[in-house]
DNA sequence: GTCGATGCAAAAAATTTGCAAGTAA
DNA sequence: TTACTTGCAAATTTTTTGCATCGAC
């Protein structure tokens, strides 16, 4: 992993955002992790080659990440908010399985294609119909996984 | 609203958690209201028809009807969950599109019957692939809305 | 009569804010 | 140079736990 310019620089020109070290940084460790991480995660992992860094910015971080599209914050039910890079070369758009009861998450991507046609439709008559600019989007499945049922 | 039998007492039966006073009145604030409410939202209404209930009691009911499968638990962004009914004879069944910028979320349940069949191959997959007995959805699509553009 | 459920007070955690100092543009 | 950012410490808020009492089945 070379030190050049990220995709996601072009992403922080001209949009009030300035692109910092520890932002950079957070945007490594959510690159280089397929897991869903928390703010303490990544925090942690981020400290390991940042030292300086403070809980306070990853949160704010977060935030901006979460504003600008590039990250999804979920709520997997074990009281703390999860993470994940929304889009990026390493990224495969997926969608969540969980078990209501044990929290376990499964990722899927299987359907993507399939999905594609109905959602673009979707989602082109709901920007119209409420007047948003619609760039993203989430599915999720809940039921009870074979060590709960 | 009259005090017969509600649709949810079938779903207490020999599952090992009974159908109290304070979980009824609950369902029932649930029930009356279509917003997305919080365990503090839940905690007032129903106070104004049960005041003996504690927000602690609140919380444990919402956890365990979540466990049910009889409401959704969301993270819309403003740092406290919110709870919607997910079935029963006064719920439509529908999705969310929210805003990025200012949370601003608008309820949708158009498409639902073209969703179906997608969804139902997906879900028949992924139970299968995965173990698990699947039960209930979300979709979630994200953007900024007309006054955040 | 049992064993789960409740409410209160106290505790635990996650997340946010104030502020002085640092730094991208 | 000018705002935007940062990290620390402190504060805020939501959610959880311990425990004696109560109540559904």
């Amino acid at each position: 992993m070379p030190g050049g310019p990220r995709w996601w620089s072009g992403r922080f020109r001209g949009c009030g955002y300035r692109l910092t070290i520890p932002r950079q940084a957070i945007l490594e460790a959510l690159t280089r992790s397929d897991e869903h991480l928390s703010a303490e995660d990544i925090y942690l992992a981020v400290r390991k080659v940042y030292p300086g860094l403070g809980l306070t910015t990853v949160y704010r971080t977060l935030d901006i990440l979460k504003q600008m599209g590039l990250v999804f914050k979920f709520d997997f039910g074990d009281g703390r908010s999860r993470y994940e890079l929304a889009r990026g070369p390493n990224v495969t758009h997926h969608h969540h399985l969980s078990c209501r009861s044990c929290g376990r998450v499964v990722d899927y991507s299987e359907f993507v294609e399939k999905e594609k046609s109905l959602l673009e439709e979707i989602e082109s008559t709901l920007s119209k119909k409420h007047n948003f600019k619609i760039n993203s989007h989430q599915i999720h499945f809940y039921g009870l996984c074979s060590s709960c049922q």
